[in-house]
DNA sequence: TAAAAGATTTAAGCATACTTAAATATTAAT
DNA sequence: ATTAATATTTAAGTATGCTTAAATCTTTTA
């Protein structure tokens, strides 16, 4: 099973199941990085493996096979990404990439080590769940991005998600942390800011930034 | 870089430099469990990216280049074993294995943070010395395999290596770890076995495991 | 020294993972 | 509804990393 295989289907399946983006051959040629004819080949070849169904000028689903070849290569990363987060001094940034290239050159017998040294854990640094060996608990089905929130409504932070540095430092500055509650303040909806309060303090974000914090509702009281 | 590459160019190292094996093609596609057009058709490849010398029917020579990349993958492997076996319950030829994956997944920054964990190893826990980022400490030069070692003689044990789990197994429950110190009681020639002496014991090792075993003389006094 | 055996190289081919360009289909705009 | 724009697919090709089989070279044996 190679790293093109493995990425492929990895992407197919979090678009799908975790983003709710569309999983067109375009779109997943986009995420990475490789033309739209060489998307469509794939698409093909991994059709005839009985991986996803491919069919012509439709969205590309994943088969209950793909699907758990998918969460294998998901489980590797977030063990990985936990792992490195809490031996290393490194950024959450920086245990995402690293992450990327170990995820498949793990065995599974290096994936259950790793799994039972970190006392199986069920979250990884950023908030995703990470899948057990034969499957995956669902993703929180009533989350939201925070830019998509209420205004005068409490909430819970349980993902960020983000390949750029900036956010990360920004959200460590201002302990915008998985767990954290806050208090979404007001909606600039004109100039697309988020204002919330956290820990008594005030901010404004950036629908950059706000696209990027997914939240759940404090039940209220 | 391929982990293909990496492997080949790796593999000509360590018999030329650390094994004294000769680095024909036939014995590099042996070694790699690929066949020997295969080999030839890397060598040549490899070759014109100036990564070694290739001269029909000659032996495979890496260049500067070719050898620097080598090291880069030997460092890479090493520190993982040394990692995995301080920090996990895993025997020699699990980490031995789990390196042979991981070193080709492994960025240079990772394998710093690796270097600086670890606080700078020498020794990897086979007795192999770990290349520092610039290249490569060589191999003690008067080394030798206990199976040719003299009677009568004090050794210390710099170095094992092998594949087989029942070796490493042999050497754990005999006390035959790096750094220990034996002396070779007797050489039975016929028999292609050698009986030493080790922490007070006298135990008898046959040649598919002296052959495995390095060992340096103690300096007489 | 000649023949046999073994090793290496060349040739032809396959599978994977891409590329660009042209053809085709779908979606958006008017 | 028609045209324009966008997306997808097909076609032809490249590079990598192999395979087997035949040809060639080197080493060993007698």
């Amino acid at each position: 099973m190679s790293a093109s295989t493995e990425n492929f289907l990895k992407t197919i399946y979090c678009f799908q199941k975790l983003e709710a983006r569309d999983t067109k051959p375009g779109s997943i040629a986009k995420a990475l990085g490789i033309s739209n004819a060489a998307a469509t080949d794939m698409a093909r070849k991994l059709s005839e493996k009985d991986l996803l169904e491919y069919r012509k000028y439709q969205a590309l689903q994943l088969t209950p096979k793909g699907e758990s070849l998918a969460l294998q290569v998901i489980r590797k990363h977030r063990l990985w990404e936990t792992f490195l987060y809490r031996t290393f001094d490194m950024s959450l940034l920086e245990i995402h990439n690293e992450a990327e290239l170990l995820e498949h050159a793990t065995s599974d017998r290096m994936a259950e080590i790793l799994w039972n040294y970190l006392e199986k854990p069920s979250f990884d640094p950023h908030g995703d769940p990470i899948p057990n060996v034969y499957g995956f608990v669902d993703f929180e089905k009533d989350s939201k991005v925070l830019f998509k929130t209420e205004e005068d409504r409490e909430y819970r932070i349980i993902r960020l998600v983000s390949n750029d540095e900036e956010f990360y430092s920004f959200c460590c500055d201002n302990k915008i942390e998985i767990g954290n509650e806050i208090k979404v303040v007001k909606q600039y909806s004109k100039n697309q800011l988020t204002e919330i309060s956290i820990h008594g303090r005030q901010i404004v974000i950036p629908k950059e930034f706000s696209n990027n914090i997914y939240v759940t509702k404090v039940n209220e009281q």
